[in-house]
DNA sequence: CCGGACGATGCGAACGTTTGCCAGATCGTC
DNA sequence: GACGATCTGGCAAACGTTCGCATCGTCCGG
């Protein structure tokens, strides 16, 4: 193994400057940084990280928690993470805590010693978790807790949006069905609905929840809506809806005929489904990469811009799942078979 | 922060000692040991990664590379490696190589300094990723070198029962539609394909690829294969089954009436199709936990049963995408609207 | 021509752990 | 009662890096 010291000698300096030609290249001079990093080069020096988080206390490492890897949610937001982290030259460990409260604490507690940041994604417990962190700088992503850095998506916007689109349609009953009680975007969107219904003042929004925001939430929740007599759901996410639209067609309603869907996230899956799911969209790896950046980028010193907390817009994209509702109205359920 | 040097003085030990209770605690006076383990206990000791990599050389942490974490097959890789990682009590990078054999190579050389071991999914640069390794132990999974322990599925077996249920349906001339050509997985299918066309005889095999292992590769392989007049398909893996029977769809043509479609994998979008996807199953969550364990346990210490190559079954599980052709020979193909 | 200031580099001490080596204790046995 | 075997625990040296402080030279203004 290479170290410094090989590198001073071949480049004819101490080990100090070269730590310094390599760390922090204006304390030295042009000839002699150029000597030690082309000796560092030639030898193929790579620095012991053990070492130098041992000894500078950096560890040159991001931590991302996430509830469910298995989420292509998740999975988008931590590919964009990972893929700027692997830009900044920094590593990323990422950790999925199985949607469990407990996990997630348990996790950035294990994190917090190791790492220079750490990213929660939907925390489910958020004051114990921000507590575990003992300091650490933190970004929240898809949560807000004041006066805490926090990378979220538009819900209020998108929501506000999806209601006009369903009252644009002819809906006047709209449900919701909710994801997990803990979830901050569950309730970022519930209250932007209530907004919406309210400001649009025709629209009367049933609300359902919380259900687990995998496709088993879905078919849990399909009969609920049926009986509500909506004529349109939005769901927590795809997935959700995927289940809900995957129960309906089993009891025979038809998907946008009998009930229009909208999903959110804009997953993969959303274009997949039959028919294709209007939904919300928000750019998932962006979200991941502005929220490394926070950690990596130091204020002032870098771009300032990433102060504060940054919200990301969401676009509903309009595909097959959403049309006028079925005369004035929605025909009564058929029993399920 | 509280070090093993508080810990000796609160057990009054050395710290030797209090090292040794707490790594090997075996090799230390019962009464010792408790006084020690309790002391620290108190204390909220935790001892120093990076301190005791740099003096032990082991860093307590295992790489993951993988080519596409939004790909729900290795998200479940991920997660399953992930989860027993965390029962294991050893870190995990993920990395995701983007499907670029040039990144991969060089995540394998960043990672391996910094772990005690690498898991390396579905590689697509073996050879010069193997090299970046400097010796590291290394797992992989779905994919096969002499000499390196391995996790794989049976994709021999699960291709002849693919066969065999589309033979019993009454299909004459399957197509496949293959993944990437540095895919090993792909190779092995294909090979199990000609086998078992081999074995049964009477079955005619057209073999389209390579093509992208995401919905695009399967809107791609479309046309192609209605081109083939094969009343089956088998795709090489669930995404690109989804392509395939969404582009269908737009050409009017009907799944499973105009063609059969097996997908692989049994990724969750499998059973979200309309209609849900006849796929080959193998339990990804499982690979990884394996891969982990591989890396983990100690080879005679602990479980022998762990030596050599593992062969996950592959199950294939029937839905609704594969039926009897219609008719005698399939309907000539309509145009595209 | 001198003093002060500043820039570049070297010296050496940490960082917290593991571990080889050795000393002391304990016990059994002759 | 002494000797050897066995076991336990302490001492101190590493691991490779970073960084405070000191040193040395140079340059500029007075």
């Amino acid at each position: 193994m290479v170290t410094v010291h090989d590198v001073a000698r071949a480049a004819g300096v101490s080990i100090s400057t070269v730590s310094r030609a390599l760390t922090d290249p204006q304390r030295v001079a042009v000839a002699t940084r150029d000597r030690v990093t082309s000796a560092a080069r030639e030898l193929g020096y790579r620095p012991n990280r053990a070492a130098s988080v041992l000894r500078a206390g950096r560890s040159g490492a991001l931590g991302l928690v996430v509830p469910d890897l298995a989420n292509p949610y998740f999975a988008a937001i931590a590919k964009g993470a990972q893929a700027q982290a692997r830009e900044r030259g920094v590593g990323l460990f990422v950790v999925d805590s199985d949607e469990d409260p407990e996990l997630e604490t348990e996790a950035v507690s294990g994190l917090a010693p190791q790492t220079d940041g750490i990213i929660l994604c939907s925390p489910r417990a958020v004051e114990r978790t921000v507590e575990a962190l003992e300091g650490r700088p933190v970004v929240l992503v898809n949560h807000h807790v004041d006066g805490l850095p926090s990378v979220v998506a538009d819900h209020e916007a998108g929501m506000l949006r999806t209601l006009e689109h369903l009252r644009a349609l002819g809906h006047a009953k709209v449900a919701y069905v909710g994801g997990p009680a803990r979830s901050w975007s569950d309730s970022r969107r519930r209250a932007g609905l209530r907004a919406a219904a309210a400001r649009l003042g025709d629209v009367e929004l049933v609300e359902l929840g919380p259900h687990r925001p995998q496709v088993a939430g879905g078919h849990a929740a399909a009969d609920l809506v049926v009986a509500t007599r909506a004529t349109a759901v939005v769901t927590f996410n795809d997935l959700v809806a995927a289940g809900l639209v995957e129960r309906l067609r089993v009891r025979g309603l038809d998907v946008p005929g009998d009930l229009s869907v909208v999903g959110c996230d804009d997953a993969y899956v959303a274009e997949l489904l039959a028919p294709p799911l209007t939904t919300l969209r928000t750019d998932l790896r962006d979200s991941g990469r502005v929220a490394v950046d926070r950690l990596v980028l130091r204020p002032g010193k870098d771009d300032g811009a990433l102060q504060g907390d940054v919200t990301l817009p969401v676009e509903l994209v309009v595909r097959g799942s959403t049309a006028p509702p079925r005369a004035a109205a929605p025909r009564p359920a058929p029993d399920a078979p």
